[in-house]
RNA sequence: UGGGGUAUGGUGCAACGGCAGCACGCCUGACUCUGGAUCAGGUAAUCUAGGUUCAAAUCCUGGUACCCCAGCCA
């Protein structure tokens, strides 16, 4: 069975949409994704977002994107803009663009329409004291003195309420349902409240906005929505969601369902502490290369592509897991591997005298531009009597295994000569400055003419033309594998890596790099896949890490 | 402690009563003008105790562990 060609397996909602297509319980899968535009979209989202974009148009369906803006104590036109940003760059289209806000008129007759069958009231408690009569985990909470005020007095209430005759936090109106229930949800919750705030896109026509769990089923009801996916936290509410439904009119039934959110190793999704990063200048902005918002992955060169291919790679289900980001990197690398331009940059660079090349002589090399794409051509790159290699492939004194560069040993340029390292030139303090070396002229194009094997071969820049560059190195902005498993009584910034920038200020770039444009591509060799930044020119360009190649001498020498 | 969830290699996801599989990671080896890529191979798992059954990751019963809920946030 397993052999099947086709027989691929269903994820728990790919089988929930496909029995009640099946079923006819649907005619049409609508879905939609339905951020607070309080904050950046990260990489979560991204999971959410091709789930929902992602089903949608598996089955042939649409899927809206939804603002759910009923709180403007929070909300700011700068957030909506960034996510529609984001979701399009992700890749995905949206059937219809909507937002909470849009309906708050329909919103408010139907909370009237619970008021006048009995099915909520106007409370007159303060916050305080609603806290402390909703009773415990363990113990039922009690009525509110003001539950059983007649629909008249309710519904002059919240009309007041409305008309913003009262002070904020002075009244709430809340649904009646059952104070004793082992849901706290249920337990009479507020579903609108007295906030005298401008709305970004209603301005000061509203003195009352309602709460998530009262708008969010009606959201989804005018919308058409059939299948209403959300994450983990929110199971407890669907009994209240499935209650609002059942207890106006209204257009159409939708349905919740529960999905586990994603956590990635040493990376932190919590929408406040990605602010806090943001506000306290911990990081540079929401598009810090190091933050897991789409956009500072954008700003550190992932794709597009990689991300929705890693959020299909991750599944979804309904058990809390810690995603390896080595999954994420491997996506990406896979991708950038057949695409990316690649180039020669020395990030530590060491000075090489070729001391028997002729003088005055420049050699034009042939140079692939991708060995994995044979389309991409090649280009030619020049090399004369001084070059730079990195300082890391030269070792005075090699340990077993090291195959680079070090006295009396050969190595190869890349697409060059074949040279000798014949004397190591040291400073006052001992330090290597410079390698005196010789090249086998005959080697030219990286071949020995009497065939010898030459085990290592290094990337280098040629003095005559390579361009200065800065290179920002980054890793993991924290050190805690999970960081949901902070140690007791520390705090996330506790566990910042202090080393998850390393700027280079002076590496060595050939000219095709030095001439990229910002947020081209490519692939360093023997380093990994950069990205020139937003801020990079030709004067003065400037690389983003996006990811290291996979590297084995390094891991085995760590 | 009440309620709602979840348990399969190191990690994530499959297997829907019939040989526990895929991917990442890790480890070998081959190849290589990137210690990359590629290719070949390997490592490693059903929370626990009972029960039903010819047969249980799957069904039943009892435990255990972990996550979520006491916002006028979403």
């Amino acid at each position: 069975m397993a052999s099947e060609e086709g027989a691929k397996s269903l994820n728990f909602l790919e089988e929930i949409i496909t029995k009640d297509l099946e079923n006819g319980v649907v005619k049409k899968v609508i879905t939609r994704f339905p951020p607070e535009p309080n904050g950046y979209l990260h990489i979560g989202h991204a999971k959410s977002i091709c789930l929902n974009f992602g089903l949608a148009k598996q089955f042939g369906g649409e899927c809206n994107l939804r603002f759910d803006d009923t709180n403007p104590a929070k909300e700011e036109t700068e957030y909506v803009e960034s996510i529609m940003e984001d979701v399009k760059w992700l890749g995905f289209e949206w059937a219809n663009l909507r937002y909470a806000s849009d309906y708050f008129d329909q919103f408010h007759k139907w909370a009237i329409d619970l008021i006048k069958a009995g099915k909520a009231y106007v409370d007159d408690q303060s916050a305080d004291e609603i806290r402390l009569k909703r009773g415990t985990l363990t113990k039922p909470g009690e009525d509110s003195p003001h539950r059983n005020r007649s629909i008249e007095e309710n519904l002059d209430l919240f009309m007041r309420m409305t008309n913003g005759e009262f002070e904020e936090g002075s009244r709430v109106l809340r649904a009646k349902i059952d104070m004793s229930s082992s849901n706290l949800n249920m337990r009479d919750p507020v579903i609108y409240r007295i906030l005298k705030r401008s709305h970004h896109r209603t301005g000061d026509k509203w003195c009352v906005y309602p709460m998530y769990d009262f708008a969010h089923g009606y959201e989804d009801a005018i919308e058409g929505v059939t299948h209403s996916i959300c994450t983990l936290e929110f199971q407890d509410h669907r009994p209240l969601y499935d209650w609002f439904i059942e207890n106006v009119d209204v257009p159409h039934v939708p349905h919740q369902y529960e999905f586990a959110r994603l956590n990635l190793t040493y990376t932190l999704m919590s929408k406040r502490k990605l602010l806090e990063l943001v506000t306290t200048g911990i990081v540079s902005g929401w598009d810090d290369p190091r933050m897991p918002t789409i956009c500072g992955f954008r700003r550190r060169g992932y794709t597009p592509e990689s991300i929705r291919r890693f959020c299909k790679e991750i599944g979804v289900a309904k058990a809390d897991s810690l995603v390896d980001v080595e999954l994420l990197q491997h996506c990406l690398r896979e991708e950038l591997n057949k695409t990316a331009q690649r180039g020669m940059a020395v990030l530590r660079p060491l000075k090489v005298v070729l001391e028997n090349w002729p003088e005055g002589f420049v050699d034009e090399l042939e140079a692939e531009n991708n060995p994995e794409d044979a389309g991409a051509g090649s280009r030619k790159i020049r090399i004369g009597k001084e070059i730079y290699i990195e300082r890391d492939d030269f070792m005075e004194e090699p340990v077993k295994g090291f195959f680079r560069l070090a006295p009396d040993k050969e190595v190869r340029l890349k697409y060059a000569y074949i040279i000798k390292c014949n004397d190591v030139v040291k400073d006052e303090n001992g330090e290597v400055v410079e390698l005196r070396c010789t090249v086998d002229m005959d080697s030219r194009g990286g071949d020995a003419p009497d065939g010898r094997k030459i085990k290592g071969t290094l990337h280098w820049a040629w003095a005559g033309e390579a361009v200065r560059a800065r290179v920002n190195l980054y890793g993991h902005l924290f050190t805690l594998r999970n960081m949901n498993d902070m140690e007791e009584g520390k705090d996330y910034k506790d566990y910042l890596d202090p080393n998850s920038l390393v700027v280079i200020e002076d590496a060595l770039v050939e000219p095709i790099l030095a001439s990229a444009k910002p947020m081209d591509r490519f692939q360093f060799l023997r380093h990994g896949y950069f990205c020139a930044d937003y801020e990079s020119s030709p004067e003065r360009p400037v690389f983003n890490l996006t990811v290291s190649l996979k590297d084995s001498w390094g891991k085995q020498n760590k």
